[in-house]
DNA sequence: GTCTATATTCTGATAGAC
DNA sequence: GTCTATCAGAATATAGAC
């Protein structure tokens, strides 16, 4: 809709959002976003009302890309157990933890409904695609009948979130992939006929 | 080894501890932990070298209680199971996060060896009480013999860290609570004879 | 739209009196 | 040991020129 290039702006955000990451909410100031982008002062608050404003608009690109990310792996035709795999076993870079899960680690954030929306939104919407294949996979037959979907959707989904915590600590991503395996490990366990099954 | 009541020293240690609990490390000011702690600006130097030198302590102060706590739940005399499902049903400020864990979401703290070092050890010696549990689970036929223990001890360990982002990320304890059901699910429904298992 | 001052408050630390 | 200045620098934002 802009008289194109409208590139300050998007630098800014792009910035942002990589500050954003790496840093949080109160670790990031705008005097380091706009070293960062490469932009004047006053152009930020031509474009945004200020740091919570430019940070609510890099929270909703991440969050919209995350989301993107993982609609693309649930979308594959394959099984159940193929879908959450791909989806656990997805290239990450682990020691840098969760772009938009890192978010809810702030205060600030948690404590604002709008700064805190497009997390919970992101996480809505993994929680929906996991809690599907968990259905599906235990209707065919993959995983135990007795697995509530929802339940082990929520623990699939905080796996990945608390392994970038183990990880962290140790910066090393054995910690994070070995908590990744186990948990495929648990689901595959859960089969009625687990002793059967080969690896996919 | 001081005169009695060092209690200034004392003060800033615990106010430190909550603060960094809610805020972590680029979240807290000298200021605002000699407001919590009521004591003066030169009490604060002249205990510690500075902010970091104090975060350190506190810091270590965090890990030995979380340590201590999850010694004394992995010392009960039951089965594997029990101790397990123990420490995950525990008694915990679920939308206030991890005590310890939160310390990582910082790069200022990741990047610092001498930060980062109470983390580690606390996750590390959580690892070896999971891993601990689940061999001996696993010997006494109480889950798969397919599972490893070290694997299994960091998905556990994750839920757990993970668990807490979820939370935040919808202001309720619901995902949290999901979470460690469907692990523990997953784990009872990997016993070799998990159909004929009573709840404990 | 973007830039360069400028203002105000906070941060992290020091100095020196008591 | 604790207190009250005081300080240099950063964070966040505004003003006004171009």
């Amino acid at each position: 809709m802009a008289p194109q290039h409208d590139d300050a702006r998007e630098r800014l955000i792009e910035g942002t959002c990589e500050l954003l990451w790496d840093r949080g909410y109160v670790g990031v100031s705008p005097a380091a976003i706009l070293r960062r982008s490469g932009v004047g002062q006053g152009s930020m608050y031509h474009h945004f009302k200020g740091k919570s404003d430019l940070v609510l608009e890099a929270e909703r690109r991440s969050a919209a890309l995350m989301q993107e990310e993982f609609t693309a792996i649930f979308a594959a035709d394959t099984t159940a157990f193929a879908r959450i795999s791909a989806y656990l076993l997805r290239e990450r870079e682990v020691l840098r933890g969760c772009r938009v899960g890192r978010l809810v680690a702030d205060p600030d954030v948690v404590v604002d409904d709008q700064l805190r929306e497009p997390v919970r939104e992101t996480f809505a919407l993994l929680h929906r695609f996991l809690a599907e294949a968990i259905e599906e996979g235990r209707a065919a037959g993959e995983f135990a009948a007795s697995l509530d979907a929802d339940e082990t959707a929520d623990t699939l989904a905080a796996v990945i979130q608390g392994g970038y915590a183990l990880s962290r600590a140790e910066q090393s991503v054995a910690p994070y992939e070995r908590a990744v395996r186990g948990a495929l490990a648990l689901l595959r366990a859960s089969a009625p006929e687990s002793s059967a099954r080969t690896d996919h």
